[in-house]
DNA sequence: CTAGATGTTAAGGT
DNA sequence: CACCTTAACATCTA
């Protein structure tokens, strides 16, 4: 799930859920979780601490503390949050839980451990030394195009950089070029200032509407190809064959009637 | 049982 | 140097 649209979805789930609220105390499951800093200061840098307000550059998610300093989360390829009450309403992979003093707790669920939550002196310094790109829907046509203008890397590849632009990953890079009419595996130095203007407009479009979709693909058109992804289907436009193969070394979908 | 799955990164190559 | 490719990470599912 995690690419940009899911991240802002989850940032917007935890700015409505958990501002504002002293936090008791933090049980750390799985230490592999932390980059950078060890449980037990971990623990005692958030106890009696507050999340103040939440960030976003690209897949990453920056909490500010009511203290000053920052937690950084990215979700990896399973992540997601939860904020209950009940028990029994905990997701079934809890690797880090906030617990709050109303009773209540944010739990952060990452299955697969490719996730990592880090603290952070501060955002722009950690985006420096990360060497994240613009975000992709802040970033304007000229940096855009240059970004897409450098290397000799395929558009798909292009997209999913989070060096010169950052929140696409697999999925998304699929459905923007899907719906932009350009192959996935187009040189991006054989790209047209047209088709370059169209990916970029395509880009800003589907960005947008998964947020409004809350990156949910049961609520995405059925024009979209996602919702129609991977299950060896028929283009939703065209009727054609859904094409699979490796780009980059992930897996990728087109249309071959579709997209040139 | 095996292959592959939404991401990042270290290590190796061009 | 800048960029590209591959494997590895840990766990679950088709």
């Amino acid at each position: 799930m995690p690419e940009l649209p899911d991240v802002e979805v989850f940032r917007r789930y935890l700015k409505r859920t958990s501002l504002h609220k002293k936090i008791k105390d933090v049980e750390v499951d799985r230490k592999r979780i932390l980059k950078g800093i060890t449980e037990p200061k971990f623990r005692k840098k958030l106890k009696n601490d507050e999340f103040k307000t939440a960030d976003r550059r690209g897949k990453y998610l920056f909490v500010k503390l009511k203290k000053g300093d920052w937690l950084v989360v990215h979700f990896g390829m399973t992540g997601f949050f939860r904020y209950y009450k009940d028990p029994g309403a905990e997701p079934g992979h809890p690797r880090a839980r906030f617990r709050f003093a109303n009773g209540y707790t944010l739990a952060f669920d990452n299955r697969r451990l490719l996730g990592r939550i880090q603290y952070a002196g501060s955002m722009d310094e950690y985006i420096r030394k990360q060497k994240l790109g613009p975000d992709a829907l802040e970033v304007d046509f000229e940096t855009f195009s240059d970004a897409l203008g450098r290397g000799r890397s395929t558009a798909k590849q292009a997209l999913m950089s989070q060096k010169y632009l950052a929140g696409i990953g697999n999925i998304y890079s699929d459905e923007i070029l899907f719906q932009a009419g350009v192959l996935p595996k187009k040189k991006v130095s054989r790209l047209t200032e047209e088709e370059k203007k169209n990916v970029f407009q395509k880009m800003k479009y589907v960005l947008e509407k998964s947020v409004q979709y809350k990156a949910d693909p049961a609520q995405m058109p059925r024009t979209w190809l996602i919702p129609a992804r991977g299950k060896g289907g028929r283009c939703p436009r065209c009727g054609g064959r859904i094409q699979k193969g490796k780009i980059g070394g992930r897996s990728g979908y087109w249309c071959a009637e579709c997209q040139q």
